[in-house]
DNA sequence: TATTGTTATACTCTATAACTATA
DNA sequence: TATAGTTATAGAGTATAACAATA
């Protein structure tokens, strides 16, 4: 009766991936990624990460909203939103206002500044979609998103 | 003439989220995200998280796999799966033996038990995909894949 | 008592350079 | 000279606890 098993020393040619290509969570995880890195390069001109490119899209189409609200709608936890706000205020890219209402919060406001950029990034943003894309039809890309977002809303 | 702008002081009821929600690369990320929370909570039983899970999987599905080939199929950086290699190891999940033709290369080997807890996990991660696409149809849950493979592969 | 914004801090993840041994 | 695996280390991202000011 044998104990250790020997293990057949083999060589492998091509590594077999199928199980975790059968994965919604491994497939999402690597596009994000792929789209992501390519996001850094094309908007590198703009000083915008991706994270960067959120919060001031939110700013823009929202003049006046708090950090909570940021936090709450982008998943971002108090702590970590406060170097990134403190960065966009020091670029002059938003401004910050005491809130008509409420005495502890603070009102978050796009600049002239901040809003001509993010009128140029969001359009760099939504063209560098048509290029990730570029298999996609664009029923595909409409379908890929609807399908995305009853994961996660 | 006015030179610095009156910036009216308003509040926002409900943040408006709709362009960031037309890009993929925010849906997929924020998607991958969610996926991965639960992933965390359910994986905890087995002691593997996302990356480990995947490194685990491609071993059992090819033994003798090396590490630059790992790597190479999992996007990760070579010095970033040592400590995952050697923690693997240690628990008694893994083998490392000499590859067949190349004094230089490992080959990563299953061990029984390591095959045994696979099987379990695997399962388990298969469920999870199912309850993750809870409002997705079987049918909705291939076509994502298709799409999300599209952008990455 | 609860909430907003903040500080400090720790932990994880990811990235780069450089070494060794083999090819 | 190039490659596989490794070490050391730096940087980015993410997490928790606790505080002051205000509700």
């Amino acid at each position: 009766m044998q104990r250790s098993k020997k293990i057949p020393v083999t060589a492998v040619e091509t590594v077999d991936t199928r199980f975790l290509e059968t994965l919604i969570g491994y497939n999402a995880r690597r596009a994000a990624l792929a789209i992501i890195e390519e996001f850094l390069e094309k908007m590198a001109v703009y000083g915008l990460k991706p994270v960067d490119f959120s919060v001031m899209s939110v700013i823009v189409h929202n003049p006046g909203v708090t950090s909570r609200q940021l936090c709450a709608s982008l998943n971002i936890l108090p702590p970590n939103l406060v170097s990134l706000i403190q960065s966009l205020d020091s670029r002059g890219l938003i401004q910050r206002l005491p809130h008509p209402h409420d005495g502890r919060a603070v009102g978050l406001h796009p600049t002239e500044k901040g809003k001509d950029l993010m009128a140029e990034a969001e359009i760099a943003a939504s063209e560098l979609e048509r290029n990730v894309g570029g298999k996609l039809t664009s029923n595909q890309a409409q379908t890929l998103v609807t399908l995305l977002q009853k994961i996660y809303l």
